[in-house]
DNA sequence: TTCATTATCCCCTTTTTAGGTGAATTTATC
DNA sequence: GATAAATTCACCTAAAAAGGGGATAATGAA
C-alpha cells in the first residue's frame, strides 16, 4: 500500500519541485497540498495522510504551532518539518511540537525517500546538515515560554510599558514585572533590547 | 529562437520546481543551474543566458551583491530576483543593483512566463504581490541610518547600556544618548523594545 | 565657500526597567 | 488528593532610559 503524502507550503515552486521529485515513486501517493495552515486543517478533517511535509513559514500561522495542533488532533500522521533555515531554534521547537523529522529545501530525492521510510518506522529522521547543526548547538537550548510569558513578550516588543501591558491584560503591573524578569532570566539576557533581539532571531515573536 | 534561462538557487527543490514548470515551454531553453555565486560566475565566463533567475540568499554571497557584479560584467543578461521574502528592502536593493524584475517563489507558471516576456522587452517586471508591497510602503519608508547610528543600534540590540556603548566607541555617554534619541525619532517608536523589533524586522541588524 | 548633515557634548526631570526577595492562588498532572 | 508548575501580587532600592532643552566642531556635497 502506497504511502500517502501531503504538503503544506506556500511556495508553489517548492510544491512543484517536490511533486516532480516524487512523481515516479510508485510507493508514494500524492494527496495534494495546502498553502495555508487553515486549508491544511480543513483538509485533515476529511482525509488522513500518512506523512505531512510542513513548511515552517506559513502566511497565517507558524508551521511550528501548526505542527503541535495537528499532532494533537491527528496523532496518526507523521510530520516532517521542511525549511530553508538550518537553524537550531526552528529544528528544536519543531521536534518539541511532535515532528518526526526535519529536512531542508535543498534535499535530494534520495534524502526525501529515506526520510519517509524512517519516520514510517516511528523513528526520527534528521538530514545530515540538520543533525550537525543540533550537535553544534547542543548546549545553547532555546527556553520554553509559558502562554502568559509569550503574551507579555509580544506586548513588550510592541513598545508597551509595564503599566500599559498590565491594563491590557487586566493584571497588576507587578505581575507584568515578574513575567518580564522571568523572561530575562530564561533568555539569560540583561535587558529588554537583548530580549527582543533574541526573541526575533528565534522567531518567538 | 528560444530564450536561454539560467537559475542561481541553492535549494534543489526550487530548481526542480522551476524546471518542472518550464519543461513544456518550447520557447524556453533550460541552460542549467548554479547553487553558489561562485559557480554562477564560472558558468557565465563560458555561456551567455538571456535571463538569470537569481535567489537573494546564496551560501557564499548575497544575491543582491551578485546581481550588481553580473550586471557590470555581463550587461546583456537580464536578471530577475527570486525570493521567498516579499520585503520592500530586498526588492528595492535588488532593483537598485540592476535587476529587471522580482518574483516570489510562490509564482505560477503563467507569472514566470509573463516575467520573461516583460524583461526581454527591456521592461521591468514585478509580480502583483511585490508591487503591492512597494506601494504599501511607499509612504512608510525605511529610515536611512548614518554610520554611527548603525553602530549604536547594533550595540543597543546586543544588550549594552549607554555607558558600555560609550566606552566601546570612545565617546561620551551623552552622545550615545543623543544617537539613541535620534534612532527613536527616525523609527518613530517610543522605546528600545520597539526599536529593536523594527530594526530586526527590516533586517537592519 | 556656503549650507546641510553628522557627530559630538552638556544640563535637567520624570518614567521605566532591573535586581533582590517573598508569597498566595490558581491550574494542570500524576 | 498530593505535587508541581504557572500565574498572580507586593515592596524595596538602584540603574537605566525617555523627554525636554540647547550648543559646538567636523564633514561633505552643491
Amino acid at each position: 500500500m502506497a504511502t500517502k503524502i501531503f504538503i503544506v507550503d506556500d511556495h508553489y515552486m517548492v510544491i512543484e519541485g517536490i511533486r516532480s521529485l516524487l512523481q515516479e515513486e510508485k510507493t508514494i501517493e500524492w494527496m495534494g497540498h495546502a498553502s495555508t495552515a487553515a486549508s491544511c486543517l480543513a483538509f485533515l478533517q476529511k482525509q488522513q495522510p500518512d506523512i505531512i511535509l510542513m513548511d515552517i513559514n506559513l502566511p497565517d500561522m507558524s508551521g511550528i504551532d501548526l505542527c503541535k495542533e495537528v499532532r494533537e488532533k491527528y496523532p496518526s500522521a507523521f510530520i516532517i518539518g521542511l525549511s530553508t533555515f538550518n537553524q537550531q531554534s526552528f529544528i528544536q521547537r519543531m521536534m518539541e511540537n511532535g515532528a518526526s523529522g526535519y529536512v531542508l529545501k535543498n534535499a535530494t530525492q534520495e534524502e526525501l525517500m529515506e526520510a519517509f521510510q524512517t519516520v514510517l518506522k516511528g523513528k526520527v529522521y534528521l538530514s545530515d546538515d540538520v543533525s550537525q547543526t543540533l550537535r553544534k548547538n547542543a548546549d545553547a537550548q532555546i527556553p520554553v515560554l509559558t502562554r502568559r510569558e509569550k503574551e507579555v513578550l509580544e506586548l513588550i516588543a510592541e513598545g508597551l510599558t509595564n503599566i500599559e501591558i498590565a491594563s491590557r491584560l487586566f493584571i497588576s503591573t507587578t505581575t507584568v514585572d515578574t513575567h518580564r524578569k522571568n523572561l530575562l532570566a530564561k533568555f539569560d539576557v540583561r535587558n529588554t533590547a537583548a530580549l527582543v533581539k533574541y526573541a526575533m532571531l528565534h522567531k518567538l515573536i
